[in-house]
DNA sequence: ATAGGGTTAG
C-alpha cells in the first residue's frame, strides 16, 4: 500500500492502516523492534521514501523510515543517505548522522555532506569535533580523492576557531582561507571579523575588513563588535555611524557595548537615539531593552526604566525570562522593592535568573528573611541555583546577621548543587562572619582560601575590625596585606588610610594620603546617583560640584542635628 | 534528474 494514499483512505474509513512501517502525524506506531520484516508488498517505493524525508519527519517516524531504507538495501543510494543525514540532524541526533556519516558509501561524502556536519558540531559549540571532521576533509587529499572545503566549510570552522579559547587555530585556518583565495568573500570574510571581534583583536578584523569587495550589514555590525568588545567605544561609534544600514542588532551591539563598559548614560542616550532616527527604521528588540533597563538600574533612572517599562506593556513585548529579570533588577536597584515583587509574584514559572534578581534585590533592601523564604521556594520548586543566586543569599544573610543560614548555605554549595566557591563567595561569607563579630572565624576562613584572597576580602575583613574595634587584628591584617601587594591597586591604599583612621593612627593616614596623591591614584573613587524628577544627581566624596551643594549640605545638616 | 548548507547582540 502507498504510504500518501492510505493516508486518505485512512482519513475517510477511519481503518487503522494495514502498513506498519510508514509515516503519519495523526497515529502512532509500534516500536521497530516488535516489526515483523514485512513482506515486499508493503514496501514503500524510493521516490515516496525521498519525499517523506524531505519533509524532516520527527524521530519515531524518521526510524521508521530509516529502517525501511535499510531493508529495501537503499543504504548505498547517496541521496537518501543525505537525507537521512539532513533529517537526523534537524532532530539535534548529531550522533546517529555521524554514524550513517561514517559508512558513507562512495569514496567520500560530497562536500555538502561534509559542510552539514562540520556545522552541526559547530552550532553545538563542540569545536573539537568539527576540527578533527575538517583535519580529514583536508587528508583526504593525500588518498587522491578531491574534496575540496568550500565558502561553507570555512565559514563553519572559522566560527568554531571564534568558539575556542586562544585565537591560535584560528590564525592557522586563516592563513588556509587566504590559500584557498576566499578571504574577500562575503561569508568567510564575515566570520573573520566575527572571530577576530570574539577575541579582541581589532586590529585584524579591520584588516579584514578592509580588504573585503562587498560587505553587508554583518561585517560592519561584527566591526563594531569588535571595538565594543575591546573597549574600543571611540573607533566603535565611528564605524556605527558609517555604517550604511543598521539593524536592530547593530543597534544592540552598540548599546550593550556601552552598558559592558559601564557607560550608562550613553546607553539611555543611545535609546533615545534610536527612537528618534528616522534613517533606521528600527523599533529596540529584546537585547536593547535589556541593556536599557540594567543602565537605568545603574543609574537609579527610577523613571527613565519605568518610562522604558510602560512602552514594553503598550507595545505587546514578550516579558521574556530576561526582561523580567531587567525589569526586576531595575526596580528594586532603584528603591522600588514593591514592584519588583509584583513582577515576580507574576511571573507564572520563575527559573534561575528571575529568582536570582529577587533574591538579590531583597538582600539589598535589607529583607534577608524574604531572601531567604524565596530561596527555598526555588528549592523546592527544583530550580537549581547558580553561583550568582549564592552570592544573593549570602548577602542577604550577610545584612541580616543570618549567620547560621548563610554558613550552612555557603558550606554545602559544592555538595547540594555542585557549585564551587569562588572568590565572591569567600567575600560574602567573611562578610558574613566579620559583620556578626566572628572575626577571628573570619579570619581562619581566609587563610584556609584555595584562592588567593583579593582586595575585597581584606576590605570586608578590615571594616569588620573596624565595626568591632578590633585595633590587634586590624594591624595585623594590615602587615599582612603590605607583605602581598607591594604594588597593589590604589584601592588597597584608601582603604588602609580609612582602616588607620578609624583606629586613630593619623600620622600614618597622612602618610598615605600623601603618596597617594603623588602618584595620582584616584582613578575609582566611589560615587552616587540619584534621580529626582527624570534628573540623575551625581556625588563624589567630598564633592562640590553640584550646583545646589549649599542647600544639600544644609539638608544634611539639619538631618545630622536630628539623628544625634 | 535535483535540491539540500551560511555569518551578528544579551
Amino acid at each position: 500500500m502507498r504510504l500518501l494514499s492510505w493516508r486518505k483512505a485512512n482519513r475517510l474509513t477511519c481503518v487503522k492502516p494495514k502498513c506498519r512501517i510508514c509515516y503519519s502525524s495523526t497515529f502512532t506506531f509500534p516500536a521497530i523492534s516488535q516489526h515483523q520484516i514485512p513482506s515486499q508488498n508493503f514496501h514503500t517505493p524510493r521516490k515516496e521514501l525521498s519525499k517523506l524525508l524531505h519533509k524532516r519527519p520527527p524521530k519515531s517516524q524518521l526510524k521508521q523510515i530509516h529502517a525501511q531504507i535499510l531493508i529495501q538495501q537503499h543504504s548505498s543510494t547517496a541521496s537518501l543517505v543525505n537525507s537521512l543525514i539532513h533529517c537526523y540532524l534537524h532532530i539535534k541526533e548529531v550522533t546517529s548522522a555521524r554514524l550513517l556519516f561514517l559508512q558513507y558509501p562512495l569514496p567520500s561524502p560530497p562536500i555538502l555532506i561534509w559542510n552539514v556536519m562540520i556545522r552541526a558540531y559547530c552550532k553545538l559549540q563542540n569545536s573539537s569535533e568539527s576540527f578533527s571532521l575538517f583535519r580529514h576533509l583536508l587528508n583526504l587529499d593525500h588518498l587522491t580523492i578531491r574534496v575540496l572545503p568550500d565558502v561553507y566549510t570555512f565559514t563553519f570552522i572559522v566560527t568554531s576557531c571564534a568558539h575556542q579559547r586562544s585565537v591560535v587555530q584560528g590564525r592557522i585556518v586563516h592563513v588556509l582561507v587566504v590559500r584557498s583565495g576566499l578571504e574577500s568573500n562575503l561569508f568567510v570574510g564575515n566570520s573573520l571579523i566575527n572571530m577576530y571581534a570574539v577575541f579582541k583583536i581589532t586590529d585584524d578584523a579591520y584588516k579584514v575588513f578592509d580588504r573585503m569587495s562587498e560587505r553587508d550589514v554583518f561585517s560592519w555590525t561584527s566591526l563594531v563588535c569588535g571595538y565594543a568588545n575591546n573597549g574600543e567605544m571611540y573607533q566603535a561609534c565611528e564605524v556605527f555611524y558609517k555604517m550604511p544600514v543598521r539593524n536592530d542588532v547593530s543597534w544592540a551591539v552598540i548599546v550593550s557595548g556601552f552598558s559592558g563598559n559601564g557607560k550608562y548614560m550613553e546607553v539611555l542616550l543611545c535609546l533615545n537615539e534610536m527612537f528618534c532616527s528616522i534613517e533606521d527604521k528600527v523599533r529596540p528588540n529584546e537585547a536593547v531593552l535589556v541593556c536599557a533597563l540594567s543602565a537605568c538600574a545603574n543609574l537609579g533612572a527610577l523613571e527613565q526604566g519605568n518610562w522604558i517599562h510602560t512602552y514594553i506593556k503598550r507595545n505587546g513585548i514578550h516579558e521574556s525570562s530576561n526582561i523580567s529579570t531587567a525589569l526586576i533588577d531595575m526596580y528594586a536597584k532603584c528603591g522600588r522593592i514593591d514592584i519588583a515583587r509584583l513582577i515576580f509574584n507574576r511571573i507564572p514559572r520563575p527559573d534561575v535568573h528571575n529568582f536570582t534578581s529577587m533574591i538579590s534585590g531583597l538582600s539589598y533592601h535589607g529583607l534577608g528573611e524574604h531572601a531567604l523564604t524565596v530561596f527555598n521556594r526555588m528549592l523546592d520548586e527544583n530550580v537549581n541555583p547558580n553561583e550568582v543566586t549564592i552570592i544573593g543569599v549570602l548577602n542577604a544573610c550577610s545584612h541580616s546577621g543570618l549567620v547560621e543560614e548563610g554558613s550552612s548555605i555557603f558550606n554545602n554549595m559544592e555538595n547540594l548543587w555542585g557549585l564551587e566557591p569562588q572568590i565572591e563567595h569567600y567575600g560574602c561569607y567573611v562578610d558574613l562572619l566579620g559583620r556578626a563579630g566572628y572575626l577571628e572565624k573570619a579570619l581562619e576562613v581566609v587563610k584556609s582560601m584555595h584562592i588567593k584572597p583579593d582586595i575585597v576580602i581584606w576590605r570586608a575583613l578590615l571594616s569588620a575590625c573596624r565595626i568591632h574595634r578590633n585595633i590587634f587584628l586590624g594591624n595585623g591584617i594590615i602587615d599582612f596585606i603590605k607583605q602581598l601587594n607591594s604594588d597593589g591597586p590604589s584601592g588597597s591604599e584608601v582603604l588602609l588610610s580609612n582602616l588607620y583612621a578609624s583606629l586613630g593612627n593619623w600620622e600614618k593616614v597622612s602618610e598615605l594620603r600623601k603618596a597617594m596623591g603623588q602618584r595620582k591614584t584616584q582613578s575609582d573613587i566611589g560615587c552616587s546617583w540619584i534621580e529626582v524628577n527624570g534628573v540623575v544627581h551625581e556625588f563624589r566624596v567630598a564633592d562640590k560640584l553640584h550646583p545646589q551643594i549649599l542647600e544639600v549640605l544644609d539638608k544634611l545638616n539639619e538631618l545630622w542635628i536630628v539623628l544625634s
